[in-house]
DNA sequence: TCTACACGCGAACACCGTTCGAGTCAAACG
DNA sequence: CGTTTGACTCGAACGGTGTTCGCGTGTAGA
């Protein structure tokens, strides 16, 4: 069992930067390494959402003590940058297309949603933070693609891909902390509590909440799990055209 | 503002043994109270930030244990629910005109975006959870009544308050985590940090990151501490212009 | 003056992130 | 084929957190 592929016989030749560093890593038997701890992390936020996630626990699912995972991880914060940027991978953005860029920024930010919403919390934790690993600078580098076919002042691609993407993050954050004050909600027990804020909300007295009385229905109307965040990329997407070069 | 607590570093000499033989005087002091409990927590956030609030903090500073204060507050949550309606009480939401809604919607997100920043770390209690006290309410009726003011459909009037309001908390608590994370930064400190950025970006492979490259300039342009609010305020406003009925 | 009860609050519980340092064990060297 | 070496492991501990328990005290009402 002690690798076999290792070359024993050349002397000095074969060492490239990317073995070198890796070397020592290889010695041990790896049942701790910074991809493991990475992907259990995933799997508790997966599983048991934000609050679940701690040291202790990545590292008992690991079999393991929390001082192992420092060797690998410089902290906490270190540990969910590399998530993120983990999730981030899956994201695949397309050829840019002036045609149909809107459509196509649209498509993009229900991607990064998705990704994102696969394992809530951990948009808690991106809000503030310019993801700059490897697979996030290639989203970015993906949506001001698409921001640049539309043919829009360099200004508004460069700050609306910033904008728009907090908005997004910020919907998902503001879901998955619904979800974790209010229980493990399905859709049917999110459409309840809105049942009963609608009832609070009508037995306003008229007098001093006219507009929120008048309102209660569509405000308290789901509109499904996407529907005000489509809504509410829709109202900056439009904004964003507004922008465009005639 | 006249807090009747002393701080932990007793300003004042100790009590007199006369003083403290007349009980009658610590009654009429009235050490402890949930408005006293709230006004501590917004300056301790004011003056060190969210990560300095906690439970043990408050008391101190109120000179007394952590446990007296689950007497008149029921928990951490509920006491920044209370904070959050205290600084909404300050809000003033004009009476809606017609001629001029959409820069009185700019006005009213501006206001609470500078009332939010007063006390940074309020924002970051606030996503995910509807302000239902007092004042949250009346704040959200005064945004409803300068959207029913367009003259917008009524599920887009309902939904827009709701989903610019997020833009707004999530922009704060944005520059807040920013803050906290990257030290105590003035506005100088930001400029810094953003050159470091479009150095970083610059530098990086124009044949994948033709996109970045191009907008480095223009993406790392701070535009002052709202440049970037303001613009993604004008997005989500000129997206609701466009709903407006003929 | 005496009693009853609400409330202050020290201590404790179960967590958290992080650090320290002794122990271990495979690889490298002589 | 020892011996040394040093990266990795991990129990224990530190200083924090929110929250609860229950004793004792001080004040209000009788």
């Amino acid at each position: 069992m002690a690798n076999p592929a290792a070359p024993n016989e050349t002397p000095e030749a074969p060492v490239p930067p990317w073995e070198r560093t890796r070397k020592v890593k290889a010695t041990a038997r790896t049942p701790l390494s910074q991809e493991a701890i990475v992907e259990t992390a995933l799997h508790i936020l997966e599983s048991d959402g934000y609050d679940a996630l701690s040291m202790r626990r990545v590292a008992a699912d690991l079999g393991t003590g929390a001082a192992s995972l420092y060797a690998h991880v410089a902290n906490k914060d270190e540990l969910l940058k590399l998530a993120i940027d983990r999730v981030f991978a899956e994201a695949e953005i397309p050829e840019p297309d002036p045609e149909n860029w809107v459509e196509q920024l649209r498509d993009a930010m229900r991607q990064t949603r998705r990704i994102l919403q696969a394992h809530p919390g951990l948009a808690r934790s991106m809000l503030g933070r310019v993801p700059m690993g490897p697979s996030g600078i290639r989203l970015v580098e993906g949506f001001m693609g698409l921001l640049r076919a539309g043919n829009l002042p360099d200004k508004v691609a460069a700050w609306a891909g910033d904008v728009i993407s907090l908005y997004v993050v910020a919907s998902v954050f503001e879901d998955d902390v619904r979800y974790s004050v209010h229980g493990e909600t399905s859709q049917e027990d999110v459409e309840k509590w809105a049942g009963e804020m609608k009832a609070y909300v009508k037995s306003l007295p008229v007098a001093t909440f006219p507009n929120l009385v008048a309102l209660a229905d569509p405000m308290f109307e789901t509109g499904g799990p996407d529907g005000r965040f489509e809504f509410g990329l829709d109202l900056m997407l439009r904004g964003l055209a507004s922008h465009a070069q005639h």
